[in-house]
Order: C-alpha cells, then structure tokens, then sequence
DNA sequence: AACAATCGTCCGATTATCGAACGGTTACAG
DNA sequence: CTGTAACCGTTCGATAATCGGACGATTGTT
C-alpha cells in the first residue's frame, strides 16, 4: 500500500468520505432539479438507495432539507453554512459603511470580493439605484481574468501562485477587447505600478470597472473594491482621475480599520 | 418497536455522523474565530486533534478551507453551499425584475423571504438608494413574530404547524408596540382575510413594513414579498391605500410565473 | 386486480473512521 | 545551544459507522 493517494482508487486515509459525499448532497440541488425524490437524489450522486436516503434523513433533521410529498429540497439553513464565511469576513459592521460612502460619492455600485481559484466571488455589495445591468448577488462568480476586482488581486499574488491561475484559467474572448494571457501579464505589470486596474469592456460591452486592493496593515491583500459603470455615463480619463483617488482613500481607510 | 432513538445514547442507525460533525467544522468559523489552528477547531468540536485534522483536509482537499501558516480558515466557495439552495428558489431570471419594478414603484427597498423555522430569512433584495438603516443581506435572519413577512407565512400555515412555530418563539418586547403571542393570534386572523400584513414599529421603533404572500397555483404560499419605511416618509393610511394595490399586483404576477 | 414505480427497513459484511501514542518542528527564554 | 512549551503530522490496531442487496409496504395507474 502506497500512503500517497494519487492512485485511481484515490482512497486516502485522511479524506472524509462521508463527508464529502455528503456535501456533494447538497450540491445537487439546483436550478434544473430543485427538489428530488430519494431515487432521484441516489442516481445523480451515484449512491445507492439506501445511502442516499442516509445522507437526506441527515440533513432532514438537521433541518437543512425538507420533504414535501416525496419530494426533497433545500431550506433556507444551508444558507447559514455560507454564512459563516461572510461572518469570519465580519464586513457589515464595519467595511459596508465604507463601501456605502464609496458608492454615494461615484453615484455607482460598489462591491467587494475576494479571489477564489480563478474566479472572483462578490462578499459585499452596495448596488446602484436602478435597473441593475449585471444582477450580482453575493457569492456570485465571475473569471477574474476579465475582472478589474480579479486583475488587481492577482496582481497581488506571488509568481508562482499567480502561474498556476494563470494556466488555469480558460481565457475566452467575452468581447473584442478582452485581453488574453500575455497582454494580461503585462497589465498586470502596470496594475502593481498603479495600485489600482482599470478594465474597459473586456467583461462584457458597454461596461467599464475600476478596483483597487485593500491590504490589511502587514501589506497582503485582502480583498479587492470595485466599481462598475456604463461607458457612457463616464469616461476612462475621469474614472483615472476623479474615481480612482476616492477608491483609494476608501482602501486606505479599511487597511487602518482591518485586524 | 423501539426503532425510534431518543434514548441518551442518540445513536440513529440512519444518521450520518461524519457528515454532521464535519457541517458542524464548517459552522464553528464564526466572527469570533475567523481563523483557527487545528487544535482550536478540535477544542471547539469536541473532536481528537486527529478527527479534526480530518475534517480540515478534507474540506481543505475540496477548496472549502485554505490554511495559511497553522491557521486555518474558510473560503469563499462554501458561499457555493448556501448557492446551491438559491439556485433551487431561480429567482435571479424572474423574480427579481418584479421585485424591481416593485421597489421602483414604492421608492423603497423590497425583499423576498421565506420562513424557517422561527425567523424568517432573506432571500433576494432590492434595496433602496440611500444609507440603509438595517443593512440586510441575502441570509440575514429576524424573528418570523415580529415582522410583516413572518406574519403572512405564519398566517399560510396549518394549524398545527403554527403552534408549532408559535410554541417556539421566544417573545421579546422589542419596541413598546412588539406583539405577544396572544395579540399575534388575533393579528393572524385579520391577515388572513386582508391578505396582506403590516407591521408598524414592532421590530424597530421608526420602521413600518407592509408584506404580501406570494402563492404558487395550487395557492399554497411560496414566499413573502415585503417592504420597508420609515415613518416619517409615509403614513399607515397611505401604506395601506397606495402600497398594498402594488404589492399584491405584483404577487399576483409573480403567481402566474411560477412553476 | 394486476402492474409499475416508488419508498422504508433489515442485517450481516465491509471498511471507514477513530484516537492514543510517539515523533517532529518551531519559537522563545535562560 | 539546551530546555521547554505549544503546536502539528503520522501510524495502526480496535471499533463502530456505513454500506447495499433483498424483501415488504405503499401509492397511483391501466
């Protein structure tokens, strides 16, 4: 027996299977099959009858699933699961303020977001008032390549982390501006020069971004702010100008506040 | 019989306990302990120091948690856990351009919530321009008892799951106009045939809320729709003529959507 | 009434999980 | 640079937790 997994069975001494399996459950439901019938839920995560009854009888009386006529879903409680990373984030007390302040001074939405993997997930959000162009929710995900918020936290990785994002990501050309890996690395460059990234319509057309990072007082970055807005509600010279020293100071702000 | 637990013992051939520890280690990260050392999340579990080295590389393994120099803490995909109970409501396509034009119409905040258990949760928002006096996010919970939303839920439920949630209510006179559970019942009633709950400064002094249930076609309540005001912007009276047409309209649209 | 498609339950077989014990590392102090 | 403290990593036999095939019960349908 080799005590390195790796081997196709992939039975590791210290991996949770049950656990994991477990959280597979969970991550069943969704949009196409948001309520499953026991079989149901056996077929689409590969366990047998009885397992998967097991592991909805589980979740059933810790109260995460509810059974409507044979029918199982989520309830309202996974949510809490989610929640306590939003809670080890601790931002409403004390960074939402900042953020509101930020986006009544741009008249636009201000977000925060950390990097996980390649992509960015929003943890905080003021929106703007308004038809809301992109309908972001917190624990929304979008590919940091093509993001400012993914662009200036990459910036702030080490080489080799940021290469092993960087082979990751599937670069896709969103629009015909979007930059691919070696115009990224050299935006990059210029982002770690700046200290802030502006991003024009590689996301998606007619929408502008700015972020900056906000590092705690060792220097590491956190997460990252940033603002969106339409083309043509504001131009690149005034997003570099009148936008980006208000983001700054924001930034600047969390860093004195931030543990 | 005797196939029933309950005995001190607890142990019920048909329930995982693996899998509910290791959602137990993802609950123990809290605002208090964003970050733990192995050893603290064992304490905190009441595991060996060997189980809850599992749990961590097992959650680790699957990216839930990353460590950083002994520490170890959540990441931002456990957000994809509670995602996966908001993609089973899909709100994002149909809902919320309702919600929308809700909150558009009224010049407030609106919000869809469900109940669970005794609280009502948050389950999408639109949320007024302006600094917002009770900063609510997606997840955030409040006593069902105690707010419009809650009440028409309460007031959609069957007898005996009513008493139920009654039963377990903890009252609290939170404002000098906070309902008991006497009152409650009474109020329960008048909702009913309204169809409609408005609740004036019981959770908070200065804030009245106006909630409408929103049925599927067999009727049965699927969720809440709800607004909230200051009392100094709008008076009960208008509340009741002006803001009650538009809610319901807009639930009955909501109706005729869903599945 | 027979059928199909579910779910619930049982129990011996299997293996996943457990934890005490030991060894290693780092940090700090004298 | 020895000693101590506070961690973490690893191992392995013991044990309990989990598994799943088989059968029975239920429900709805033709």
């Amino acid at each position: 027996m080799s005590h390195q997994d790796s081997d196709g069975t992939g039975a590791d001494k210290e991996f949770l299977s049950t656990f994991a399996r477990g959280l597979e459950v969970i991550r069943s439901f969704d949009t196409e099959t948001p309520s499953m019938t026991l079989s149901a839920v056996a077929e689409k995560n590969n366990l047998s009858r009885a397992a998967a009854r097991r592991f909805l009888l589980t979740l059933q009386k810790l109260g995460y699933v509810s059974q409507d006529d044979k029918k199982f879903g989520l309830t309202a409680k996974v949510l809490e699961l989610g929640y306590s990373y939003l809670a080890s984030l601790d931002f409403s007390e004390t960074v939402t303020p900042i953020m509101e302040e930020v986006s009544y001074q741009l008249g636009e939405s201000c977000s925060a977001l950390v990097l996980d993997g390649v992509d960015i997930v929003y943890v905080a959000r003021i929106p703007r008032r308004g038809l809301i162009p992109l309908n972001l929710q917190i624990g929304a995900r979008l590919p940091a390549y093509a993001t400012s918020g993914g662009r200036v936290l990459m910036a702030a990785l080490q080489a080799p982390e940021l290469e092993d994002v960087i082979e990751k990501t599937h670069f896709e050309q969103l629009t015909a501006y979007t930059k691919g890996p070696d115009a990224l690395r050299a935006e990059l460059q210029k982002i770690r020069s700046d200290g802030y990234a502006i991003v024009d319509q590689e996301l998606e057309l007619g929408m502008r971004a700015l972020a900056v990072p906000v590092l705690d007082r060792r220097g590491t970055a956190r997460f990252a702010l940033n603002s969106s807005s339409h083309v043509s509600s504001v131009s690149m010279e005034r997003i570099a100008q009148e936008y980006v020293p208000i983001m700054q100071d924001a930034a600047q702000k969390l860093t004195d506040i931030l543990p």
